[in-house]
RNA sequence: GGGCGCGUAGCGCAACGGUAGAGCAGUGGCCUUUUAAGCCAUUGGUUGCAGGUUCGAAUCCUGUCGCGCCCA
């Protein structure tokens, strides 16, 4: 069914239809550009200096973002991905004819070439005095007009296309209009760049491990699931790559990592996304100090990398990358805000008893593990604004670390905080293969069968581990939340080209696409 | 999941119980160095959706959909 137009698209549409009948083709197939905006420019000041008497001739193309008719001569600027550049349309240079179809027949938003000399306006801007031009693709819907204007040297940019939802919806839109918004994702790929080049750098491998995996695990959380009609078999997409990375350690790779898309069937919110991208790596040999050590420098690599420098401001907050970053011991962390030593409340039990005394509603049926987290979100998390390392954690809240010696209820794990906001995770992994089953045991009893952070055990990645598996540092961070860090951004959807938002009810796909057996399950919970 | 807020023209907004408006964009016209160009004229709306209250609803009420913020 076709869409209904709106009054401005009938009147573009009904433009096209009179290019066609003049027989200018308005989508050809192909076009003639010789330079970027950003390049005309830069030949242009390279023969001024030295002193040549004409411009340079170049054939520029982009998408029309103003336009000043005023007579007999035309002023217009186009964007391409460099910059824009002006456009100076004469009827003297051109003719009559050509003028009035450039005036009445090209809009705001169509893709242009138009060929010429470079010349200086009489305000000195860089300009194309144009002796053709040409439609390289028609808009029929009109994007929002954004128009720049420059205060006291400052760009302000009137009626600008604002509406988070249609941003996020319509993100080509938004990307069109807002230029900032494109460099954002310039950024996140430098930071991708920085991470897969320092890792390199040190010896690591990059791999690729199963999205559909027939059972999740590696973190707490519920799982997408679907359905592999030839293997009559149920497939989740991974919550992890933890349990396939580590099985390479077993297969002799010392260091590998592996960059990608991990997929959580919960809540969204303006630090969760369902999908959302992932940097595992795990090391043979290292423990968790010297993983800690080797992310405070990778993180500062990116930021040399991405930035220039290693300071940068989130929020509104002075953010110093530089290393070393903040240690905190989790129990002396507690200690000190809450007052807490977790060391004698060795039961549930006990602690929630405690936390009551202090005026802290411990969450009903937590173990003691959920309880110590509680205290860390609410009374250390936020206050993490600077780099902190939080380190060792409850066992029971961490079934693939390593314990402490010494200290059996906990391990040997840390996370990483910039901006009261978890960045990273790590630990010094467990390779005990009598202690990880007895692990997964005990997380089966923890957890009622409904419960949604039950996971099945994987007796696969048990077998690898009886196989050998060297003692090994292994580390996790959010891609989105460092490119949140990295772009001053709050929320999730404004460093993710295209956010999950609720289907709308009138934009509903084909209803067909639900041919799936476990498709209802996807709905659960 | 709970609380608060928002949804009006293509875009950014106004009107807050009494005829839905202005700007930009659009359309027609004037204009040979403009840059939110200017001037004149002008088109465009089931006020997210469905009910209710009222002589009268964009405005008040209820529900619903979507988004945002805060909390869990």
């Amino acid at each position: 069914m076709p869409t209904e137009l709106t009054p401005l698209e009938k009147v573009r549409l009904e433009k096209l239809e009179r290019l066609r009948e003049m027989g200018i083709e308005p989508y050809p197939n192909r076009a003639e550009r010789t330079h970027t905006a950003e390049e005309a420019k830069a030949a242009f000041l390279a023969s001024e200096q030295a002193g040549e008497e004409t411009g340079p001739r170049v054939t520029v193309a982009g998408r029309l973002r103003s336009m000043r008719p005023m007579g007999k001569i035309t002023f217009a600027h186009i964007e391409d991905a460099t910059g824009r550049i002006q456009l100076f349309l004469r009827a003297n240079d051109i003719g009559k004819d050509r003028l009035k179809l450039f005036n009445k027949f090209f809009d705001l938003g169509d893709f242009v070439q138009a060929t010429g000399v470079l010349f200086r306006t009489r305000s000195g801007e860089i300009t194309v005095r144009v002796e053709d031009f040409r439609m390289l693709a028609k808009a029929i819907t009109p994007l929002p007009p954004a128009k720049d204007e420059v205060v006291d040297g400052k760009v302000v940019r009137h009626a600008v296309l604002a509406d988070p939802e249609t941003r996020y919806r319509q993100r080509y839109a938004d990307l069109a209009v807002n230029p900032e918004v494109r460099e954002i994702f310039r950024t996140r790929a430098k930071i991708v760049r920085a991470l897969r080049d320092f890792l390199d750098d040190h010896g690591f491998l990059e791999v690729e491990t199963p999205i559909l995996q027939p059972i999740y695990g590696g973190a707490a959380a519920r799982p997408f699931i679907t359905y592999h009609n030839q293997l009559k078999q149920k497939l989740y997409l991974r919550i992890s790559f933890e349990l396939y990375l580590k099985r390479l350690l077993v297969g002799m790779y010392e260091k590998v990592y592996e960059i990608g898309r991990d997929f959580r069937n919960e809540g969204i919110s303006f630090k969760h996304n369902p999908e959302f991208t992932q940097l595992e790596f795990y090391w043979a040999y290292a423990d968790y100090f010297k993983v800690m050590e080797f992310a405070e420098e990778m993180i500062a690599f990116v930021a040399d990398r991405v930035l220039g420098k290693r300071t940068l401001t989130w929020q509104g907050h002075e953010i110093d990358l530089n290393p070393p970053w903040r240690r905190v011991e989790l129990r002396q962390g507690l200690i000190e805000a809450v007052g807490i030593d977790i060391k004698d409340y060795p039961t549930a039990e006990e602690l929630a008893a405690a936390m009551k005394k202090k005026g802290i509603e411990p969450k009903p049926n937590a173990s003691r593990g959920k309880l110590i987290d509680q205290l860390v979100s609410d009374y250390l998390e936020p206050n993490f604004i600077q780099p902190t390392f939080l380190y060792n954690y409850p066992r029971d809240i961490s079934p693939l670390a390593k314990a402490m010696p010494g200290d059996p209820t906990m391990v040997e794990r840390f996370e990483g905080f910039i901006g009261g906001m978890e960045l990273c995770n790590a630990f010094t992994e467990l390779n005990d293969p009598l202690d990880q089953e007895a692990r997964f045991l005990e997380m089966g009893r923890t957890y009622a069968a409904d419960d949604e952070e039950r996971h099945p055990i994987d007796e696969d990645y048990l077998r690898a581990m009886r196989y050998g598996m060297p003692p090994n540092g292994g580390f996790g961070m959010g891609i989105d939340r460092l490119t949140m860090i990295f772009t001053d951004k709050r929320s999730i959807r404004e460093v993710i080209l295209f956010p999950h938002l609720r289907e709308r009810e009138n934009a509903k796909p084909p209803s067909e696409v639900t041919e799936n057996p476990t498709a209802e399950e996807n709905n659960e919970g």
